[in-house]
DNA sequence: GACGCTATTGGCGCATCGTCAACAAGTTGC
DNA sequence: GCAACTTGTTGACGATGCGCCAATAGCGTC
């Protein structure tokens, strides 16, 4: 019995970790589970029993269960676009094509989670999560310009924004495309993003810049 | 004391309806508020409330909250796209801006219902929800091939489906910028996605089928 | 080794969901 | 016309999940 006793005071039931690290062990148990399932389908308290804690403590630091949802959201999305390296140079189709092959890359190795963020599509909007999305879509635009080099004061840049915009989403499909479904080679999947972008960027756009001349 | 029995029995609390528009009433309900608010912002007490029966109702009918929210994602996406009429015809450019406006035209009525339902979520795979929207998306390469006039025995089939499927993520994202946050007019956004389709299918399926044979 | 700070717990109250037996609105048979 | 049957509909029960908060117990400090 003494020996219990000290037993278990070398090794206590509750171990007290520091605020930050607590959180980001809840917050890393909680982007795995909501990587592989669907938001009604986690409890906190699976969350909680995987970390290892009580579910009040999630409470505690995430206030609610949706609060701690959007922290992963977000989460989620800071993984590529870090190491923005120097411009690509020579021709559009040179730079669009070295682009391609830099977001694919950076993509690859966190396949996983990058293909649950960018996941499914339902009923039913969600103002925030459409805000985190739509921040972190900014960003990629801000990307794709610098990579083609387009001046961002000319006039009908909103339109050229959206366009992109919508670029964009054709560029998460078809990346599914290939790491989910495997029905393009990164060659194929390769291809088609960068012809699509020479052809809105050298094709698409001048027409925009004709229509908008004629007015 | 004997009217009031009267007017009671001549209007009963409970009115028995045939099981068919019970179940259209209820389902009509849940559509509209699904449409709305997000999943767990919806109970299924506030649904049987607004049509008028009792939460017990709506579980004899569709068994389980989330089956219904199923039934009205199958729901939403019947767009009246039944009336496929002639297939357009002249150069494929004609062919595919045809296309595109009639599918422009078909999207404009139901403009609120259809930007519900292909309303991005966020994280957390749906394979269920996935289900839906893939057999969706099926029909509508279906449309695109027909279209465009492709031989669908030709080899490289399952490619240029996968990059036809990314095109509608397009199609879906632009169409969202029109209707939703106003940066693009019709005008560009059937300038943007005729041109795209017609690039695609001229110049990233020709060097599809050149990598092919190479090989 | 005692003290204080605070990370952590456990439980309370409330809302929602799925199930089921009982009830009553219509319908049919006589 | 009434009675019996069918079945659409209700109301309540048990279970689960969530937000909140006072009590508790690690861990650093003097």
């Amino acid at each position: 019995m003494a020996g219990a006793a000290v037993s278990a005071a070398a090794a206590p039931l509750r171990r007290r970790l520091a605020p930050d690290e607590r959180r980001e062990q809840i917050l890393c148990c909680a982007v795995r589970l909501f990587g592989e399932r669907r938001y009604s389908a986690v409890s906190t308290t699976e969350i909680a029993a995987q970390a290892g804690v009580t579910r009040g403590l999630v409470n505690h630091y995430f206030g609610t269960k949706r609060e701690l949802y959007l922290v992963v959201v977000r989460r989620m999305l800071r993984v590529p676009g870090s190491a923005v390296t120097a411009l690509p140079t020579g021709s559009l189709r040179t730079r669009v094509s070295t682009s391609v092959d830099w977001f694919l890359d950076s993509v690859s190795p966190h396949a996983r989670t990058w293909v649950a963020v960018t996941a499914t599509e339902g009923v039913g909007r969600d103002p925030d999560v459409e805000a985190i999305l739509a921040e972190a879509d900014e960003v990629a635009v801000e990307h794709v310009l610098a990579a083609v080099g387009l001046d961002r004061t000319l006039p009908g840049d909103e339109q050229r924004r959206a366009m992109i915009r919508a670029y964009g989403a054709m560029v998460k499909a078809a990346t599914r495309e290939w790491l989910l479904r495997d029905t393009l080679s990164r060659d194929e999947l390769h291809l088609l993003l960068t012809q699509s972008l020479v052809s809105l960027v050298r094709d698409t756009f001048a027409h925009l810049a004709v229509a908008a001349a004629a007015k």
